[in-house]
DNA sequence: TATTTATCTGAATATTTGCTCACTTATTGA
DNA sequence: TCAATAAGTGAGCAAATATTCAGATAAATA
């Protein structure tokens, strides 16, 4: 259960990638069905059309499939961030802001209820987790600073982005998930974008 | 496992009542020594000092108990925020927003990891989340009625309360769960506040 | 008090499920 | 061509865990 992490194969040959490629596809789509029930080692590898010993020659147990689900996720939200705060590196407050929000929500909206799911799975005191929420500090610490004169005066940093970062994520993962009908996804996003710069610059 | 919800007897004695209550505060105690993987039936009989027996006599299946234990929650949260509405009926926007916002921190505080954990456990689609997210919406959509006037007159109301439900759970769950070390529990209420007002005035 | 009803018990059962391992098949490269 | 290595298989094991049930105890009630 609280497994020592044994090492697995790794992945060598392409159909050994194509078989790492079905478990994790199978998960998700077992994920998206709604019935998390039948998230079990022996279904997914059904699901996958694979052995469940096949499974096992590159995940150590179950959980590992599931983190690196996460870490999967976890990556391209930082990559997408990345990106966002490279190409608005002179862009006004606002554009940057918008591109983050846009950028964050697109994300989410490839895969819903993805990690809200998977973050049910996933112990949240794991390594990535925590790594994650710090560098979506650092990154919204970074944005922002380029933009200090646009922000009062007397702020605390870390106190604004402590709201920053919650702010974005609820309002990205609500706009996604928890919309209530009447509204649009582009209305979310711009109440979104409205909602963060009101704070910002108040 | 997909359980047919069999009924089950209702405690009427005093006797009764006290197992009940036993089961439902061992589970707390026993998610918040953070030994989740020990939630099991029998360990939950025996940290509760019953048998597993008088368990099921309340309980039709394991996930009942937790079930029993998100509905309180909700029916807490409901309460604080209904008492919140009363008692500020005639105050300033301002006023009412930092009432409800210490509110809901203070309530959350009580059981820091209880909801998370819960959240895990109970399926997202039961029908007490969902009455519970619109009776908020109703909640937040009435209170920042009586305070129009504050607010930039073309407003969609829907849109403002989407985003107001968002970020005050979000705010407040950080503020409790998710807050950095360095940041004290009023400092981030404080912002929080301003955060909200901010937003609502722009 | 006698009877009925409510409550409690916990060993035993039934089920689920993560995971192994001995073996087969495919691919590589010398 | 032919070892050597990589990949794949799936029946079955072992452990965990939810749940039952037949019987004991306590409280209520007539």
């Amino acid at each position: 259960m609280t497994s020592a992490a044994t090492p697995r194969r790794a992945p060598r040959q392409h159909r050994a990638q194509q078989t790492v490629e079905a478990i994790l596809g199978a998960v998700l789509r077992i994920l998206r069905r709604g019935h998390p029930d039948s998230l079990t080692t022996n279904h997914i590898a059904e699901a996958a059309g694979v052995s469940i010993g096949s499974v096992y020659q590159y995940f150590p147990d179950k959980r590992a499939i599931f983190s690196a689900l996460h870490q999967r996720h976890i990556d391209e939200i930082d990559r997408v961030i990345g990106a966002v705060l490279i190409q608005h590196a002179t862009s006004s407050l606002e554009a940057l802001v918008r591109a983050l929000i846009e950028a964050m929500i697109e994300a989410h909206a490839h895969d819903p209820a993805l990690y809200e799911l998977l973050s049910a799975e996933v112990p949240h005191r794991a390594g990535g987790t925590q790594d994650f929420a710090l560098r979506l500090h650092g990154a919204f610490r970074l944005a922002i600073a380029a933009h200090l004169h646009e922000l009062a005066p007397a702020r605390n940093l870390d106190l604004t982005v402590f709201v920053l970062t919650h702010m974005v994520e609820s309002l990205c993962h609500g706009a996604v998930l928890r919309r209530p009908p009447g509204i649009t996804l582009s209305a979310a996003t711009e109440e979104a974008v409205h909602a963060v710069l009101a704070y910002l610059r108040s």
